[in-house]
DNA sequence: ATAGATGCAAACCCTTTGCACATTA
DNA sequence: TAATGTGCAAAGGGTTTGCATCTAT
């Protein structure tokens, strides 16, 4: 994991030069949690050297926005905000109209539908800002703000296990299920070994699902931050028709297996790409390259599989032509 | 449907006065097509009555965005744009980073996500701001941006029609195979009954959409405004469930008939009611009521049959009795 | 008569910039 | 030394406001 002077050492632009004033301002906006507003970073850093101007500020931010460090964002009163990229995934926003709060979070299937309509009106999307105004839980109860940040490194590694549970839950399920209505024991076989790396992998994923809760148990009962409702759904229903047909084969058991971890492989790629430095981008990560691994593996054995049969069939061919 | 100036009365907030400068503006603004800034609306009124101040066409403006007539959208761009209600339901934005050229959409899909992102927040929506940064069609094409506007007011009639037609289809779909799976005799009569509504009222609905796209035979190729894919695929798995236990009597059919029609209405009816005058929400509400009146006669005849196994029951009772 | 609408210009707010000076590679 | 970074103050742009003057009810 990158400390934040190496975060920022990897972003820092080639052709600058350091300077000890950029280093104050980047430290300070580092330490912040949530969203600052220039001004406000302004008060934290004169704070630290009251010689630091407030064009140099501007200027600061800028370049970390450049850089990838910050990003600027509107909530539409006129002024922007700041929030780092270090440890912090990007997101979508709830906006409090009363306490000036806001909360985040994030879903894939916003995300998923956005880059749907987008590409619909073959648009090229860049980014996409979703911002839902209204009035938080705390201000409508008559309670104060609570001005605790959310530990969004923290929790977004934990519903990052928790789509990456749901899925192998998924895959167990459809590979059981698979194992139980295929006719052919070769089929079957096939099924019930995936079903049991399935069983396997989840064992792992749970595990390190308790660990992460043991070290703070309120971590369980927070918000979710990463809302996931189709995403996993949809990866092993692409082998769902040909479970119908239920005289599958190894082969076809085999290329089922490949289809679905492929897919699974590449939604966790995307989702775990899609983000700056953090655990939780390190568990998609870790998550699409075994899927990847375990994909690799299935295509082997396939390949070793035809192989065989090719051989066989020859071997046939040439005792007949004898 | 109500003309502008009577949509602007509707509007007018009380105990304000009438006067001839504000009426000019807000009669400029309202025969704007998509959004315009400050300034720009500035150049137009100015073009009309050169003697009208920027400050009055500021506070116009706001007076506007309290009144309901007009909103406020920010593009991120440091200054705020308008766009009025009148005939322009609400949506979201594909804002082209090259041209500046703005798209509208909507996604009913997305609007429930966000709503379940509120609700698990218990966060009270008021409203929600979806904007796609990126590069358009145009642009990317090397194409020159096309300045004619999109008539979001036609394709969103359009698209309402095609949604109240998918509904009715898969309505149709849901009643035809509960009528098939169906092994109660009364059951199946009240869903093939349930089938044939369905498909004369598909046919009032699709001899509808016929008629407008035949007014602008373009309008059939036009870029979908409104995204809906799972709005009315939800509306009828509600009944699936009995569906599978087959012994379904015609009681019971009629209250998996209400359900679903009751759901309709209710999806119709609050996607309607979100919206300013328009001929879009016109269909909703309509389609609505249509809904509602279909469940309200379903309604009678169940609470008939009850009524008329309660008096069979005590005929028999009676009878037993003597 | 009086609350509300308008014009003008100034004020506002946040942000950017020109220019002289300081610093770093 | 040559390219970058910084400070100061001023300018910039979009928007709002104070106040005197109208104007509709």
């Amino acid at each position: 994991m990158l400390s934040p002077t190496e975060f920022v050492d990897t972003h820092r632009p080639a052709g600058g030069r350091r300077s000890g004033k950029r280093d104050v301002i980047v430290g300070v906006f580092l330490e912040q949690q949530g969203h600052i507003g220039a001004d406000q970073l302004v008060d934290v850093v004169r704070a630290r050297d009251a010689r630091i101007s407030r064009a140099t500020i501007y200027r600061t931010l800028q370049w970390m926005v450049d850089a990838g460090i910050a990003r600027r964002v509107d909530f539409g009163d006129g002024r922007f905000r700041f929030e780092h990229a270090y440890r912090h995934p990007r997101h979508f926003h709830l906006i409090c109209r009363q306490c000036q709060q806001s909360y985040e979070f994030l879903s894939s299937d916003v995300e998923a539908l956005v880059e749907e309509v987008a590409a619909t009106r073959r648009f090229t999307a860049q980014e996409a800002v979703v911002q839902i105004y209204g009035i938080c839980e705390a201000c409508s109860a008559g309670r104060p703000t609570a001005d605790e940040p959310e530990p969004v490194e923290t929790v977004f590694a934990r519903d990052a296990l928790r789509v990456a549970i749901a899925t192998e839950r998924s895959g167990l399920t459809f590979y059981t299920r698979a194992a139980k209505k295929a006719k052919d024991a070769r089929g079957r076989a096939v099924f019930q070994r995936l079903a049991s790396e399935e069983r396997e992998h989840l064992g792992t994923l749970e595990a390190r699902y308790r660990e992460l809760v043991s070290a703070d148990p309120a971590l369980e009962s927070r918000p979710a931050f990463l809302f996931f409702k189709g995403a996993s759904d949809g990866l092993f229903a692409a082998g769902a028709d040909e479970l119908l047909q239920k005289g599958v084969d190894d082969r076809q058991a085999l290329l089922i297996g490949i289809r679905c971890e492929r897919a699974s492989h590449r939604f966790f790629k995307k989702y775990g790409e899609r983000f700056e430095e953090s655990e939780g981008k390190r568990i998609f990560l870790e998550f699409a390259a075994e899927e990847r691994e375990h994909c690799d593996l299935l295509v082997r054995e396939y390949k070793a599989l035809v192989e065989r049969e090719r051989s066989r069939a020859q071997a046939g061919r040439t005792r007949r032509r004898a």
